[in-house]
DNA sequence: TTGTAGGCGTTATCAA
DNA sequence: TTGATAACGCCTACAA
C-alpha cells in the first residue's frame, strides 16, 4: 500500500498524498480512465489499464472518500450504536458484524457510549452526519426520534439482539424458549420453588424479556415463584455476589436459582461458596450464557447457550441484502442450546 | 434532530435529504451564511442566526459530511485497528477511546479483525480510504508497512498497550514493574519455585514482554524458574485449565504459579480444583488482573491490576493532541496496583 | 455582517 | 475505448 519510495522522483514537494488526476498525469490518461481502471477494470483496453494501475501504484494512491461518497451518494460505511461495552457479549457481536461487514467493503463506524449517553439522539446524528449508509442499533428500545431521524434520512437499519419490533427488521434469540428450557429442566429434576437472579429491567428490553419468559415458563410448569424470590440488579460479578446475598437474607425456601446471564452466575456462585451453600447438593443454579465462560466457573452449573457471534452475523448479511436493495428476510430467531452440566433434584427437606 | 414533520409543506417531493442551499432558500439568506450559522454563529447577526437555525431546525437538516471532509481536508473522524475482540479487554480501551474522541467531536472507525487478517495493510488501506485524521493501533508489534503508509499519509498515530516503540507515541503499562510486584510478594512470602503460564508469545509483544518481565524479575529475587515450568499458551479458560493440568503433569516441584492474565488464572484454578489441590495452602496463584474480574474467582488470588481505561483514555488525549497540532508529550507509562487477597507461604515439604 | 465564487477529488454522462 | 465536463455539498477567502 505505500509506495515503494514515498516521493515520486521530480516532485520534491512532499505535499499531499496523490489524487486521480496525479496518477492520470503520470499515466498519461485523462481523469476518468484512472477511475474506471480502479472500479470497472474490465471497460480499459489492457495496455492502458496496466499502465494507469502502475502510476497508482507507484504514487501510492489511496481513493479519497469524501470525495467519492460525495459523488456516489453512499459511503461505504455502517454506523452502530452500542451501549455498555465492555464486560457484555456486545464486543463478539460486533466483531462478527464488522467482519461480515467488511467481506462486503463496508467499515463500520461505532458509537459506544456508556450508559449515561445510551438514548442520547447526538449519537445517531454523528453517523448520519458522517454519510453511514446504514444503522445498526443495539436492543428494541430505541426512542421514536431514532427510528424517525432514520426514516427522514432513509437509512436501513437493523436491531440486534430484539424479537420483534414495528419499527423494522431485527435479529435476536429466541429468549422465551431458552427461559424455558431452563426452568423446564429444573422443573424435571423435581425443583418446585425457584428463585431468579434477573439483570436491571428499567431501560433495559431484553433484561424485560429474559424475565417474562422466565416466569411464563414457571407459571406454565406450576412451579412457586415467590415475589421475593426475584432480585433483579445490575449486571456484572459484584451485583450478582450481592444479589445471591440478598436472596438468602431474605431467607425465602428455594432449592434452585436461574440467574439472568453469566456475570450474576459467576457472582452468585461465589456468595453461595462463601455461606458454604454447596452447588448443586443444596442450591441448583443454572443460567443464560452469554459469554461463554460460566462454564468454567467453579460448580458446574446448567445453562442456555445464546448463539452472540452469529446475531452479528445476521446483522450484517441483513444491512448489506438491504444495501443492495433486496427485499429483507424475515426476522430471524436464533435458538438457544441448553448445556447440563449438573443434575440434581431439591435436597430433601 | 428529525424534523417535526419530516417533509416540508411545499415541496411534495421527499427526495433526498436538505442541503445547506435548502436552509438558505428557505431562510432567505446566502449558503454562506448558513454555514456560518452552523460553525460560527459568533460571526452573524443575532436576527439572521435565529432565523437561519429555525429553518435548519425545520429541515432537519444534517451536514454532509462528506463535503464536509472534501472542503476541509479532515473528517473528524479517526480509525482504530484492533484485533481480537471478543474475550479481551479490548472492549473496555476501546470504549474509553471512543468516548474521550466523542466528546472532542470524533468518531472511531473500527477494524476489528479477527487473528487472521490481524495485520492485513488492506486494513489501514481501508480507513485512510475513509479519510481517517489519525489512527489507533493496538500493539507495538504492527508491519513496518503500516507506518510507512502512516507518514505517507501523514496521519498522527497511537499504539495503545506498547511501552515503547521507535515508531511514534504510545501509551501502556508499566508490565515490568507489574511482573515484579507479583513476584516479589511471592518471594516475600518466603516462595522459592515459580512457575508461570504464558499467553502465546507467538507475534504478540504484549505476552511477550510480559513472559520477559517476569522472568527478570524471577531472576533478580534468586528464585528458581525451571523451564518446564513455564507453560505457553493461547489466552482462554480452557487454555488455562489444559495448561495448568500440563504443568502438573510434569511434575515439576512449584509452590506458586503466576498467570500472565485472568482468563488463564480463571482457568488454571478450575484445574486445580479439579485436581483436589486447595490453594492458596498448597499452591499459590497470582495473575496479572485485565478484566477485574478475577476477584470473583472461587479462591483468593493475588493480582496486579492494570488500569485498561486509562489507556483507552490517554490515547485519545493524545490523538487529540496531534490533530491539534500540540507536541505529543512524553508516552506515559500507567501503573499497576498489587492487590493482595491471599498471603500463604510454600506448603511445607 | 453578508454574498459571491472557486475549489476540494470522484463519479457519471455524453460525445468523440 | 477514451476524454471532456458537469455535478456532488460544503468551506472560505475575498469583495461588497
Amino acid at each position: 500500500m505505500p509506495p515503494s519510495s514515498p516521493d515520486v522522483p521530480g516532485s520534491t514537494e512532499a505535499s499531499r498524498s496523490a489524487s486521480l488526476a496525479d496518477v492520470a498525469a503520470l499515466a498519461g490518461v485523462s481523469a476518468g480512465t484512472v477511475s474506471r481502471a480502479l472500479s470497472r477494470p474490465d471497460m480499459l483496453s489492457e495496455a492502458t489499464r496496466t499502465r494507469v494501475l502502475a502510476a497508482a501504484e507507484r504514487l501510492g494512491y489511496v481513493a479519497n472518500g469524501a470525495a467519492r461518497a460525495l459523488a456516489m451518494r453512499r459511503s461505504f460505511t455502517v454506523g452502530a450504536i452500542v451501549p455498555r461495552f465492555g464486560r457484555s457479549s456486545f464486543p463478539t457481536m460486533v466483531q462478527a458484524l464488522e467482519a461480515t461487514l467488511a467481506a462486503a467493503g463496508y467499515t463500520l463506524l461505532l458509537s459506544a457510549p456508556e450508559r449515561a449517553r445510551g438514548h442520547d439522539p447526538a449519537l445517531l446524528r454523528a453517523l448520519l452526519e458522517r454519510g453511514v449508509d446504514a444503522v445498526a442499533l443495539l436492543g428494541a428500545d430505541q426512542p421514536p426520534a431514532v427510528f424517525a431521524a432514520l426514516a427522514a434520512h432513509r437509512r436501513p437499519f437493523v436491531l440486534l439482539w430484539a424479537e420483534h419490533s414495528a419499527q423494522g427488521p431485527c435479529v435476536g434469540f429466541d429468549e422465551a424458549d431458552a427461559g424455558a428450557q431452563l426452568v423446564a429442566h429444573l422443573a424435571s429434576l423435581g425443583h418446585r420453588r425457584i428463585g431468579i437472579l434477573s439483570g436491571s429491567t428499567v431501560d433495559n428490553e431484553r433484561a424485560q424479556r429474559r424475565l417474562r419468559g422466565l416466569t411464563a415458563a414457571v407459571a406454565r410448569h406450576g412451579l412457586q415463584l415467590h415475589p421475593e424470590a426475584v432480585v433483579e440488579t445490575e449486571t456484572g460479578f459484584a451485583p450478582g455476589f450481592a444479589a445471591m446475598q440478598t436472596l438468602l437474607a431474605r431467607r425465602t425456601p428455594v432449592t434452585a436459582v436461574v440467574c439472568a446471564n453469566d456475570y450474576l452466575a459467576a457472582g452468585a456462585l461465589s456468595a453461595l461458596d462463601q455461606a458454604g451453600i454447596a452447588v448443586p447438593a443444596q442450591m441448583s443454579v443454572a443460567s443464560f450464557n452469554d459469554n461463554d465462560f460460566a462454564a468454567f466457573l467453579h460448580p458446574p452449573l446448567t445453562t442456555v447457550r445464546l448463539p452472540i457471534q452469529e446475531i452479528g452475523e445476521q446483522a450484517g448479511r441483513l444491512l448489506l441484502a438491504s444495501l443492495r436493495g433486496d427485499a429483507p428476510p424475515a426476522n430471524p430467531l436464533l435458538p438457544a442450546t441448553l448445556v447440563v452440566r449438573a443434575s440434581t433434584g431439591p435436597a430433601p427437606g
